[in-house]
DNA sequence: GCAAAATTGGAGTATCAACTCCAGAATCCG
DNA sequence: CGGATTCTGGAGTTGATACTCCAATTTTGC
């Protein structure tokens, strides 16, 4: 297990084409169903190269999970920096449904699967996972806030509590039309909470 | 594979056995990681005799899914027999929030974490969770179409729609409450859409 | 350029999981 | 009861999977 400062240029780019595919693996089929020799193979990797910048596969999960993270929260961020008004939060929607109309509905979330698949099964991946819905929700939250600063939201409104509705209307939104290989379930959850943050507005401004 | 039929009283109750022994041990760690070794020993039972009763694996998958579905829908129709009011989707929320406090946010939803494992794997039970969602989203728009129809939801409410985000926000706070260990977003969740309808009927009814 | 360190390839092992087989015991039905 | 059928126990087989080992090669820092 080298150190991560320690890598050569190469290492650090055959370590991510690990990490990378064993994303794409364990999201499509779960982490359980993905063998180490899926993930070689699709990066193109040996056993012991593998085995060189891991030590086993709970490593390997645990920097999907970041991987995964990250990436999540990248999109996210590029949305919802200014994800202060209801407008902003339509464009939020397309993108989603965008993605997952790309995807064709396989996988769901990248990290609402991994929490499905190992909360009950690796505390700490749990843990991890945990945070990194922690961050997500409270990007949502800071945007909602915004808004209700500057009066787009009724004073009364608690952000919090909002943030965590929206953020599960995202997840079950995303699980519906991973069953349904349908894109539609996504959109109709996420847009019945923005109308809902439209009336909580309007119910009250006038 | 005996006939379901043709099954003495003491075959009955080991199938059943099986059954509900795999059930519970999917549920809390999924099906992969979930060994036909593990499920013997939970239902007391020989190699030989789960498969005499199921040719293999995906066949006590397909079983579980119906008693998870035959159970989720039962507990459903218990409290949505009469899910027409504002009140008794109060009670309902306090139901499903009540069972996963007593699961102690292990496993989520019964549907939804076979339906997050088995998606991308599993066609067949794809399908098979595809339906069961369906009745339990037909179930919840009944109600709300039965609460529109006696002007307790405004006349211009898709209760088709609603119900989908309804299920949505059960589903995705049943994910966060599980990677969480918290019911607290599942409350919450489902609290924002109850009050999502809430607002629908009185900012038409005055 | 050269030694040290990082990186790679591939053959090999130990374990575990799904599934099989068959003989013996219990149960049903007349 | 008694024969046919259903049910049960346990040992064994096959294949797959996570992980190891070590020698060869490339890259890095001076």
């Amino acid at each position: 297990m080298p150190d991560t400062r320690r890598l050569t240029r190469k290492g650090q780019a055959t370590r991510d084409r690990i990490v990378v595919a064993a994303a794409r693996l364990m999201l499509e089929q779960g982490v359980a169903r993905t063998t180490i020799e899926d993930i070689q193979a699709a990066a193109g990797v040996s056993p012991s190269q593998l085995y060189h910048y891991f030590p086993g596969k709970d490593a390997l999960v645990s920097a999907v999970i970041d991987h995964q993270a990250e990436q999540a929260l990248d999109v996210q961020q590029g949305c919802l920096e200014r994800l202060d008004t209801i407008d902003s939060l339509g464009r939020w929607r397309d993108v989603m449904v965008n993605i997952v109309t790309e995807m064709q509905c396989v996988g769901g979330c990248p990290l609402g699967s991994l929490a499905s698949d190992l909360s009950d099964s690796d505390p700490v991946a749990r843990t991890q996972l945990a945070g990194a819905f922690a961050r997500w929700q409270q990007l949502i939250r800071d945007g909602l806030a915004e808004m209700q600063s500057r009066g787009e939201l009724a004073a009364d409104a608690d952000p919090g509590e909002l943030a965590v509705a929206m953020l599960a209307a995202v997840q079950g939104g995303l699980l519906l039309s991973q069953v349904n290989r349908d894109p539609e379930p996504l959109r109709i959850a996420v847009d019945t909470m923005i109308d809902h943050l439209h009336r909580l507005t309007r119910s009250v401004v006038p």
